[in-house]
This record gives C-alpha cells, structure tokens and sequence, in this order.
DNA sequence: CAACAAATGAGATGCTTTTGCATTCTGCCA
DNA sequence: TGGCAGAATGCAAAAGCATCTCATTTGTTG
C-alpha cells in the first residue's frame, strides 16, 4: 500500500511556482529513492555527490526549504541537531527513532490524534501541527540496549 | 497539586556528585522560581543577570547539560532554534506550545502513553523516551489564527 | 532567440552551543 | 583553620547548522 502519490516530477515543482531547475529535480528525484526516506541537507549534498552532481549546499537547504512551503516536503526536528527532511506523500504520521543506528520507522495512530485534539481543546488551543517521536532501539540485535 | 518535589537545594546539586556552587544555586533557584518553568540558556543568562548576577553564557550551558544528565532538568528541542529547559520534578509530560505568543503548557494522557508502548511493541522498539509537542494558537484573543 | 527574472554557487555571516585554557573557588584533610 | 588538589568558571575561540549576499548562470516567455 502506496501514499495517494507515487510519484513526484517536474510537474510538481512548475505547480510549486518554481522553475525547473537541474538542482529541483536532482534533489525531488533523490528524496524518492531514498532508502531511508529520512535525510538531513547535508546527507542530500553528500548523496548528490556520490550521483556525480554537485550542487551547492546552499542551494539544497534552498531547495528543500521551498519544498516545504510548497508541502512536497516535510522537516522534521528530531534530537542530535540537524533537521530531516522527509517527501510529503500526503499522509500524516509520526515516527519512532532507533537512538543506536538511527533507522526510522513511520506510524500512524488514529486514538493519538484524538486525544490530542481533544487535549487541546481543554487547554482552548487550536492545533496547526504536532510532532510526536518514540526514542528507543530497535529491534537490531546490535541495537538492542545494553 | 504538585510533583513529587517541590523544592530543590544546594543537597540536590551535591546529590549528582556536583561542587555547590554559586552559578549552579543561582540557576537552578532561578529554574525553580521561574513563572514560565521552560527557559533558554539565553533567558536564564539574562534574568541571572536582571538578578545582578553576572554568570558566563559558557557556565550556564555546561550547567544545564550537567542538570541534564543529574537528572535534575529536561531539556526540550521545540522547533525555532533554542533548546529550553525546565525542572524535572519528576513526573513526566509533554507540551503543547502557542506559535504566536511561545506560551507553553503541559499535559499527561495516559491514553496517548499506552498507545505509544503498544505502537513500539509491534515495531519492535524498545521506548526509551519520547516527545510529543502540539503546535497550535492559544486562547488569547491575540493569538488566534487570522 | 532575445531579454528578464529567477536560481545557483561560493563564501561570508549569524546563532546557538561547545571547547580550551588560565584563573579562581570548593571540599577535604591535616 | 590553613592549605592543597581537583573541580568549576570566564573568556574567547571554535564548531555545527542554516541562511544570506552577490556576481554569474539558467529557465521561461514573447
């Protein structure tokens, strides 16, 4: 089972008002082969690299910047410093981190996303955004806490 | 109703195998009087300051950090730069933060806990801590979304 | 295909946080 | 209670992440 998206083109940086640039579809073209789905500007700068392009560091933290306004692209904040940037499929979810080797894992709760709309309305808050992450080690023997 | 500790002393300091001294009373008097209880280094730097006590922006951060791994302070990544900190009376809860005024509040679901277990449970995660922030306008009439 | 606005690259810059090192202070023992 | 070893502090420099500046290059539209 896929997002409502599959996949992302030039097409969807035109719609953003952006023009389509080599960097723009070197970098959206990156985010969707991602294995891990979860990468930080400089691990696309490195990625690029590796792929023979060479495309500014600026320009990526440009570029996935403008992603995110245009919602083809999420930033995450989690612990240990550098944002994470994530293709928007268009589904919500939250994400558990393996604090050992970082793998990350997505998860959607249906009963979470009540209880927090209803937390907020206690609390007379209207909810534009919530980031929710379970720390932990994963189930990688090499992981596992010691 | 209050945490398990009200007040913290010089004992605490001592407890986490730390010299007593002036710039860690000072601030963690300073965490415990706070009206807002989540401060930045920054924040602390300057009402230390306002209080006529001069103390290096350097100590304040290597204080911080040290409270942190006592045990006697948690530290949160909330998005827009700083980390904040605040006294760890030792119940847990997450936060709910206006992202007009910076207003933070705190609340404890036992429900969202639970599902959380179950949720790493079938991953295969251990949960060795988590962060769950919601992002929203408080009740203020200046802050409600335009 | 010309012309203009937008985008890029490289390096400078800003901020938050950490670190190195010389000086000062705490806690402990004689 | 005086003195000492190790810990803590302050300052300035450095590090890490992200953004900005500006000259140059590249899409796009007519």
């Amino acid at each position: 089972m896929r997002g409502k998206k599959d996949m992302m083109s030039g097409d969807d940086i035109r719609n953003a008002g952006l023009k389509v640039t080599l960097p723009r579809v070197k970098i959206l073209a990156l985010l969707e082969q991602s294995e891990q789905g979860h990468v930080s500007a400089e691990d696309v700068y490195k990625l690029l690299l590796d792929a023979g392009e060479e495309i500014g560091l600026a320009t990526i933290y440009r570029v996935l910047t403008q992603f995110e306004s245009a919602g083809l692209v999420t930033r995450h904040h989690f612990e240990g410093g550098q944002s994470v940037f994530e293709l928007d499929r268009g589904e919500h979810h939250d994400h558990i981190v393996c604090i050992k080797c970082g793998r990350v894992e997505e998860f959607f709760d249906q009963t979470i996303e009540d209880r927090q709309q209803e937390i907020a309305k206690e609390k007379g808050f209207s909810v534009e955004a919530h980031a929710l992450t379970i720390y932990g080690y994963c189930k990688d023997p090499a992981c596992r806490a010691s």
